[in-house]
RNA sequence: GGGGAUGUAGCUCAGCCGGUUAGAGCGCCUGCCUCACAUGCAGGAGGUCUGCGGUUCAAGUCCGCACAUGCCCACCA
């Protein structure tokens, strides 16, 4: 069969076109209004560095469907939008960019290399831009700012001079991380830990003036040219009557201390450490204790120095071999274990990191980490989930200060001047004229630029204005809820809320929601040396940006990480399609009622779906139409979603919410509803009025439900409602949907559920007994429950589709000839099909035998619950009272089957 | 070394406050081109909820231990 294509849902004909509605109706542009309350996020900035990912779709989605949840209640929402400069990354890559054009970086200058840095930022940050608008995000884009802009750059400076008065922010030589590829210094957070196969050299420290040696073990020989003392632990009797002496550093034959510091672990090694002060985080300690001297024995590319002797010149590694070769020769090497260790990596370019003392620019942690392990404590500030308050805590506890300076030219520079005479350091907004100490007029900048995260920490502000007091910043400052994944909370969520309280004096938000990662179908991290990354455009290109938004949040628990398949993608797709075809029953059925009775049910309000307390609902308008129990069932189920839905909104419990709606559409409306109203749609002429209530119900049912899929899908959800209601505004800007209990009908939810089973019953009596589909058979069902009968003839006007019966009768009494038929009883309702018209008996016997097995075992079971005291004395009564309701109905149940299988037996 | 996560159908995952017969999608099997939809419809098979112990009238759910697999943090040379 050919496809047709007005059958299937084609997402690339209608999103673009709905994105621009959205974007003229001027939708995602608020303005501060006092009568409502404001409810805003801010989008976590993309670098631009390159295309967006996999997990910038699902942080947007997330995002997109809490700020579209959120604009449809009533709040006046914001979403600023916008991108980060991402210091190092961007500049490595217009650096790469330069060496394939053959242009070296320094030749260039740094003036060109920003211009031409910020063409980069242009042509990016509007591929992002792009991007973006493809997911459909409703941020608003009017506002969307950019980290180096002048407003943020502007907040970056306010802070450095805040935190410079306070004492906050200091410049000191101090021991820091240093990428030898990109040059510059890291704060601890960049530098990502390797387990590596290493070694561990045991090298003989001859004692000066005795025979003795210290064997000491390492895994950098290299380092030992910065050698400045051996130290032992204070209560090693191996090596106490060595403290105080000197020890000779081989090869540079050097006498340097022996010293006893309860850092050493006598356990570990050989008991004997050597002390690099210059190059060992923990020797840097220690040298600080002992005032040990700091020798700096490499170069910015990790070259060995003028320090290091006849090393000199020598690659780090490259040395590391010829000084274990020196060694071995001078008899100094003892031997070489293997040793799994732990080595630091820079995050970005994946060289190891090497520990130098360098002048920094240095932000004064404890203080400000204080208020920011407070707000956990006082409610000011969540997270969803609750786990990853802990991983929050525990960095701060265990925080250091940040070397925030940056040796590279890309980002903001620090606003710091040195008198060229004196080197006096003034910390100002620009050049100063005269320098205070020594009268000179002649400054140089401070050459570094801040790290990339320190504007991104002021982020939740500096995009409101600050610190100008503007009225978005008055107004929807301090901001409501931030997502991110895990992967960020140390760099950018913690900084964020130090950053919030120090400058504004509260929590830049008070709810943090993180989700996880997107793993590739094996469960791999999507990279680009696995070459295993999908791009979301081909993806929303291929199956819309419904399915992918759908795909995003479905069966998936918040915090967890999500493992991506195209099959789960089809299946988003094809709900999108059920969507769209459901919606195009309804809508043309409305169109052929309003043919045939000359007026518009379109334009008509839609009654059940708006249930604000002073809307048009009341008891009467329910009574005049002719509503069946299958009616109010569908309104009740709907309404009973709309109760679900929200509360697993309010928990951020998105994968939950959507479940819902999905089966909602599908199981409930799709496969029943719609199915069940379709005799009196097509037979319109038999009864206009409960037609018209069908109709009425499906298009009041079908709006509901699209206002509650709108913040998932708002795409395939806005076509359908603009063709439904074809009034002037856009579903976005709709009210969401609100429970009432006058839609309530809990009644006819039992009555459908019984039906269902009447249905289904009839269809499995035909399974079992093989009978041919087009063999249609009499169906009686006898039940004395009158609202079951009334909803029965749903049943009985369309039973030929529902379940191949050529007549369906129902009845108050039994039948007179039942050794004649197959019976079934379904709680207070017996279905009786004519056992000529039928065949198999084995084939009944076993169905009858495996039903009875059931019941049996059921029966056991809730006889048991029931003779325990203890469950009758303590569980609650309802459960009890549950309980006996299920045996007293399983019971009639049996009673019948055994008599079905005592009849068919004996015609066998 | 510390912290946390995960373990439920063949696969990927849901499962709120402990309480009917543990669910979905995909896959598989059977039958259907039924006038919204074959991106569909009606059915079916498939589960010792990792294991052990505990709390409870009642445990997939809460607690403890064990095992397995990811992850994050950490200065052991």
């Amino acid at each position: 069969m050919s496809q047709n294509l007005e059958t299937t849902y084609n997402p690339k004909e209608i999103e673009p076109r709905l994105y621009d509605k959205w974007l003229k109706g001027k939708y995602f542009h608020p303005e501060p209004d006092l009568s409502k309350k404001p409810f805003t996020t801010v989008m976590p900035p993309p670098n631009i560095t390159g295309r967006l990912h996999m997990g910038h779709a699902l942080d947007n989605t997330i995002q997109d469907i809490i700020i579209r949840y959120k604009r449809m209640q009533g709040f006046d929402t914001l979403w600023v939008p916008g991108t980060d400069h991402a210091a190092i990354s961007t500049e490595v890559k217009v650096t790469n960019a330069l060496k394939e054009e053959g242009i070296d970086k320094k030749e260039l200058g740094r003036e060109k290399f920003l211009e031409r840095t910020w063409k980069w930022k242009e042509e990016y940050a509007g591929a992002i831009e792009d991007q973006l608008k493809k997911l459909g995000v409703s941020c608003d884009w009017d506002r969307e700012r950019f980290t180096m802009d002048e407003g943020c750059s502007k907040a970056v400076e306010e802070v450095f001079f805040h935190l410079y008065d306070k004492g906050y922010m200091y410049r000191g030589s101090r021991i820091i991380n240093w990428c030898p590829v990109c040059k510059t210094s890291l704060s601890d957070a960049e530098v990502e830990h390797e387990d590596q196969d290493g070694h561990f050299w045991h090298i003989k420290y001859p004692i000066a003036g005795t025979e003795d040696f210290l064997e000491i073990a390492t895994t950098r020989p290299e380092t030992m040219l910065g050698d400045t003392a051996v130290a032992v632990h204070p209560d090693d009797e191996r090596y106490a009557k060595y403290v105080g002496k000197k020890a000779i550093l081989p090869l540079v034959n050097k006498e340097i201390p022996i010293i006893a510091d309860s850092y050493v672990d006598m356990e570990f090694g050989t008991g004997a450490v050597k002390i690099t002060p210059a190059h060992d985080p923990n020797d840097f300690e220690v040298g600080k204790r002992h005032d040990l001297e700091e020798i700096n024995i490499m170069n910015d590319d990790a070259t060995i120095n003028e320090n290091g002797g006849i090393y000199a010149g020598l690659d780090r590694y490259k040395a590391r071999e010829r000084i274990v070769k020196d060694l071995e020769e001078q008899g100094l090497l003892v031997k070489i274990e293997p040793h799994m260790h732990s080595v630091g990596v820079h995050d970005r370019c994946h060289t190891t990191v090497e520990p130098l003392i360098k002048q920094q620019w240095f932000v004064k942690m404890d203080e400000m980490a204080k208020p920011a392990i407070d707000a956990i404590e006082k409610g000011e500030l969540r997270f969803v989930p609750e786990r990853f308050t802990k991983i929050y805590l525990h960095w701060l506890y265990n925080i250091k200060d940040w070397c925030v300076s940056r040796q590279i030219w890309w980002g903001h520079r620090i606003p710091a001047y040195y008198c060229e005479n004196c080197g006096e350091l003034i910390v100002a907004k620009k050049t100063p004229e005269v320098c205070p100490k020594c009268g000179c007029k002649h400054f140089t900048q401070d050459e570094d630029t801040l790290d990339t995260w320190f504007s991104s920490a002021l982020w939740p502000f500096s995009t409101l204005g600050w610190p100008v007091e503007t009225e978005d910043l008055k107004y929807y400052y301090p901001t409501n809820v931030l997502v991110t994944g895990y992967d960020i909370i140390f760099f950018w969520v913690i900084r964020m809320v130090f950053s919030g309280y120090e400058q504004t004096g509260v929590a830049p938000f008070d709810t943090v929601v993180i989700h996880g990662l997107v793993r590739d179908e094996l469960g791999r991290k999507m990279s680009k040396s696995l070459g295993n990354g999908v791009d979301p455009l081909d993806m929303i290109d291929q199956f819309g940006a419904d399915a992918l938004r759908m795909f995003l949040v479905q069966g998936n628990a918040a915090g967890n990480d999500i493992r991506f398949s195209d099959k789960g993608l089809i299946a988003c797709r094809n709900f999108a399609n059920k969507v769209w075809n459901a919606s195009r029953f309804i809508i043309m059925n409305l169109d052929n009622a309003d043919l045939n009775t000359g007026t518009d049910s379109r334009t008509a309000d839609t009654k059940y779906e708006d249930t604000e307390p002073d809307s048009h609902i009341s008891e009467n308008a329910l009574a005049l139409e002719k509503l069946s129990d299958i009616d109010a069932w569908i309104i009740s189920a709907s309404n009973n979603l709309v109760r679900e839905v929200t509360d697993n909104m309010e928990k951020f419990e998105m994968g939950i919410a959507l479940q819902k709606i999905y089966d909602f559409i599908w199981d409930e409306f799709c496969d029943w509803y719609i199915e069940l109203a379709k005799y009196r749609i097509y037979h319109a002429d038999e009864d206009k009025e409960s037609a018209a209530a069908a109709l009425s119900t499906l298009r009041s049912v079908l709006a509901k439900a699209l206002k509650l899929l709108h913040p998932f899908l708002p795409f395939i959800s806005e076509a359908i409602y603009e063709k439904l209601v074809p009034k002037d505004e856009s579903l976005m800007i709709t009210k969401w949907p609100q429970y009432s209990e006058k839609l309530s009908f809990p009644e006819s939810e039992d009555v459908l559920e019984h039906l269902k089973e009447i249905v289904r019953g009839i269809r499995n009596i035909r399974r079992d007994m093989n009978v041919p589909v087009g063999r249609k058979a009499t169906v009686t069902v006898v039940s004395k429950d009158k609202a079951l009968c009334e909803a029965l003839r749903a049943i009985e006007v369309n039973a030929h589709a529902l379940c191949q019966a050529n007549a369906f009768v129902i009845v108050e009494n039994e039948p007179e000839n039942p050794d004649d038929l197959v019976a079934l009883a379904v709680k207070d309702a017996v279905i009786y099909m004519p056992l000529a018209e039928l065949v198999d008996f084995e084939q009944e016997i076993a169905r009858l035998s495996k039903e009875e097995e059931r019941l049996t075992k059921e029966i056991g079971r809730a006889k048991g619950m029931l003779s325990n005291e203890q469950f009758l004395n303590k569980a609650p009564a309802d459960k009890v009272q549950a309980e006996r309701d299920k045996l007293a109905s399983y019971e009639t149940m049996l009673t019948q089957i055994k008599e079905e299988l005592d009849k068919w037996k004996k015609k066998l």
